[in-house]
DNA sequence: GTGTAAATGACAACATGCTGACATTAATCC
DNA sequence: GGATTAATGTCAGCATGTTGTCATTTACAC
């Protein structure tokens, strides 16, 4: 992705002339809607620089962010997952796993169990090779969340991933 | 996009049974690293439902994601911005970005000016259509804003925010 | 100034993701 | 049980995004 900018700049490019639609001088103190979109925007950012820290991460293992979405998904489920469920537990179409899976199960890395909850719709698992590849994610992964998160404290991330789940309850 | 899943469920399907690689009962109180995953496995899923929200808000406006993403980088900017520009706000890659504004300046959306401080790389601006588009975009978005943040404390906001530009600078 | 590195525009190839549509199966309501 | 509704698999068309490459311009070190 090759990104670099000054970090916490949501709202000028670093670079140009002024345009200014609208004062938004946002550090702190503004009202809740802007803080609120700022939010968004700053989480379409986070989204990008997130996947491509993955695919940087786990290029040796020759996967991609589409496939240890997948991987990571099916792996920290506790309960098993059909094909609409990652699609689910990924914010994702159906049909965009649906892909993705086929490919991953003619690759090796999947498998369509039987489903005794549905006849049709099977169970996605890791395959043996699949779950190699998981603990060799997990190897680079493991270090990387541990490192990124030394200096935050455990109360900021809970309250974080309780915002995010309440809005992701809100739009789901 | 049809999701309809249970929310907080980062572990479930929630149609499946057991398979269980790895035991995690998260909602809270559990080691900094899972908390971490699960925080960027909601990322993505807030990120596809996030964007699912404005595809549908913005239906009426003729926009998509990938244009009004880029309208509210330009609007939000304070100081102009370059392709590239837009490109490190949204976390994009410089050319998805170019190719966009290229059929948005087309469209008569945007309009590229000259910059004073680049010869090369023209600043993108909206034209009076954009700036329109802008204005009904707002009309739509400010009450989705205000509706869906009214029972969110403006502390949590601002926690979320900086903790979420902390990884931004992290990842940059 | 000069030379080197970085940034940018342009193009191509490819991967990923979405929507729409249709048939089939499962779930629900009566 | 039967009918209706919802969920799922499948396919097609299209939009979006990434990487790689190369030429040109800008920025920077000396």
């Amino acid at each position: 992705m090759a990104l670099s900018a000054p970090a916490n700049m949501p709202l000028c490019g670093g670079d140009q002339i002024p345009v200014r639609l609208e004062k938004r001088e946002v550090p702190v103190h503004s009202p809740k809607r802007v803080l609120f979109l700022d939010l968004v925007l700053s989480l379409f950012r986070l989204n990008g620089l997130l996947i491509a820290e993955g695919d940087a991460m786990t290029k040796q293992l020759g996967l991609t962010h589409a496939r240890w979405k997948v991987i990571g998904a099916i792996a920290l489920s506790s309960a098993g997952l059909t094909v609409p469920g990652i699609a689910r537990v990924l914010g994702q179409s159906r049909q965009a796993v649906q892909r993705i899976t086929d490919v991953m199960v003619e690759d090796g890395l999947l498998l369509y169990t039987e489903n005794p909850k549905h006849k049709r719709s099977a169970l996605v698992t890791l395959s043996e090779d699949g779950k190699e590849t998981y603990n060799m994610l997990r190897e680079v992964q493991d270090p990387w969340a541990i490192e990124n998160t030394e200096d935050i404290p455990t109360e900021e991330l809970e309250t974080t991933l309780r915002l995010v789940r309440r809005l992701i309850k809100k739009f789901n």
